[in-house]
DNA sequence: TATTGTTATACTCTATAACTATA
DNA sequence: TATAGTTATAGAGTATAACAATA
């Protein structure tokens, strides 16, 4: 979004192309699982969870999400009756997100408008392009780009007591 | 970042693609910049405003920001000694960003930071992928990935009085 | 009446801290 | 002692509302 180099230079401003296309994905992806009323991540879970027998902490892992962002998600997968969560046998501590049959049938839409989105935005480029972009990310993904640097958090209070 | 597609399908997931790669860039950028003391949004405020006479207003325009952003990133320039408000001779409205000398050096030195951090992701890749990476880009954000959908906002209560 | 910049603040998002139950 | 999940809430980021000055 930020535009980190002036018009009048001729570098390539890899961070306003970069940020503009994904961020105006999401807003396509969003508006497109909102007709079967689910957020992005609402959607990653299910599928994943659809997958194979999975715990919170993994699909978190999956999602690369915060436990506690897994909490409120699996609490709207819950309510919107697409998703159980159930105790794992293996560890007693665990739950096992369980999908619904009614959240198996979302599942299978969600995906579909998934690739549909990605599909009409790939279909936008001549195939050599779109075959080298998919590509270079891929190899940006494993190389470069593989890992964020992390910047040294803030400390935090102590939660209030009462 | 949010894996769209499970592992099991062969669909290229196009938006966790771009989520990781524009996410991770960010942080390397926002590391490099640090290292001046600048924030993304500092940099592109700052070398805009030194391209020519611009007021906030513009400036928050070409960066994407909403104008109340615009007054924080200004606030820190200006503490920082690199920029300052001065009323524009055209609209007494108006507030003209002027570039301090100081202000100069260090969009100088932060340009060439941005380069170079562009430079050594795209170096990552081969040549041909390189270019056609860059020309697919453009060719999203000129077309398909112009503009977001937005969704709309719920409402908002008025400020408390007093 | 509309717009520039400002302040105050509501709201969202995300993650930290503390806790319980279990390993 | 360490981990899975939960709750409460701190804090960052951002945008809306209201306002003063000016167009």
């Amino acid at each position: 979004m930020t535009a980190m180099t002036p018009q009048t230079r001729s570098e390539p401003d890899l961070s306003f192309l970069l940020d503009h296309t994904s961020h105006v994905l999401r807003t396509r992806m969003a508006a497109a699982l909102a007709e079967v009323g689910l957020t992005a991540r609402m959607h990653c879970v299910l599928v994943h969870a659809l997958e194979e027998e999975r715990t919170q902490a993994q699909l978190a892992e999956i999602g690369d999400m915060d436990k506690t962002t897994m909490v409120v998600t699996v609490d709207a997968l819950e309510e919107a009756g697409l998703a159980e969560r159930r105790p794992s046998s293996a560890d007693r501590r665990a739950r096992v997100i369980a999908v619904t049959e009614e959240g198996a049938r979302v599942a299978r839409r969600s995906q579909e408008i998934v690739d549909r989105v990605h599909r009409e935005t790939l279909a936008a480029l001549p195939e050599d392009e779109r075959e080298a972009l998919l590509s270079a990310m891929r190899r940006l993904v494993g190389g470069v780009l593989a890992e964020p640097v992390e910047s040294p958090r803030p400390a935090r209070r102590a939660r209030q007591s009462g």
